[in-house]
DNA sequence: TCAGTAGCTATACAAATTGTCCACCCAAAC
DNA sequence: GTTTGGGTGGACAATTTGTATAGCTACTGA
């Protein structure tokens, strides 16, 4: 399952300028303007483009703290019981359960680093946490993207 | 700096039906378009949506394995340049610089566990890169959302 | 080789939405 | 008391959408 080239150069354009229609993008991209529709409905259909929801700064909301929380939970407890947990408390904005010494991590935002504390104390009375460690995120040198990742498709003409 | 109670029921319902127009906007939300538009452009300005951007998903690109890496890296070389090195691989959709014993933390993604083996290679052969540790991620039973925060948002009418 | 299929183009039309105006109103701030 | 920011309601032309149509080409499998 791959995306061909007018996909990739699709997406590309509604990245970088997400309030063009349908019709802008046909003639920026030299196609007919049933054939971005059908593009797009087929992303959509498989998948690839989940969603056109806005983007919102956690930032912008008052939440200048990210941190990353990694947390060992207690065996007999299972995942799925605390990930709902988790999942109740707002600033908890990603969960994952990982390989290796830790059983999950979360991305999570707070205030300030005192509202950090506040945070973190929620998770820690989560039924089944056993432990938590933080690091806090500094500075983001490479915001989220994939924008790379979508364009590293092989150029062959359009297809 | 935050927003009110209509701010929130407008990312919310964005959030879910991006598709809706400001018209259908408005009237879901019972305001004028007038007043939607201008939420939106006050919004988009002052840096809370950052943009609407379609969402993609690595896994139906064939990226099917998301791992966390943290690095350590030689005091004297910086974040920066090793953070530029970083940004070159498609394969790293995010950086951090971190507190803690490490320096910095990436989410990356990779065909398979084996071609995760070669992006961490890419990622180790940075210049600067002392030490790498990677977890790979499981699950995720909470993906990314950011709707409970904004709907944490006092009740006082609309405003 | 031939039929079938998928995908793109081009075109058409009505219906709906957008981008901008404007005038007016209200409440909070000065 | 008056400025000011935000909201309302209405109006307009221009554009875009949703939806169909038919023709063309390239590829696939029998």
């Amino acid at each position: 399952m791959t995306i061909d080239r007018l996909d990739a150069r699709l997406i590309s354009l509604l990245t970088e300028e997400p309030k063009l229609g349908v019709l802008e993008c046909s003639r920026r991209l030299g196609v007919a303007r049933g054939t971005v529709q059908a593009r797009l409905d087929r992303l959509a259909e498989r998948g690839v483009i989940t969603g056109f929801g806005p983007d919102i700064a956690p930032a912008a909301l008052g939440y200048d703290v990210t941190a990353f929380v990694t947390l060992q939970i207690r065996q007999v407890s299972g995942h799925d019981p605390v990930a709902d947990q988790l999942a109740e408390i707002p600033e908890v904005l990603e969960v994952h359960t990982i390989t290796g010494g830790d059983d999950m991590h979360c991305r999570v935002v707070a205030r300030s680093n005192a509202d950090l504390q506040r945070v973190i104390d929620l998770i820690v009375d989560v039924r089944g946490v056993v432990r938590t460690s933080s690091v806090i995120a500094l500075d983001t040198p490479v915001p989220y993207r994939i924008l790379p990742l979508v364009n590293d498709v092989p150029h062959r003409g359009n297809r």
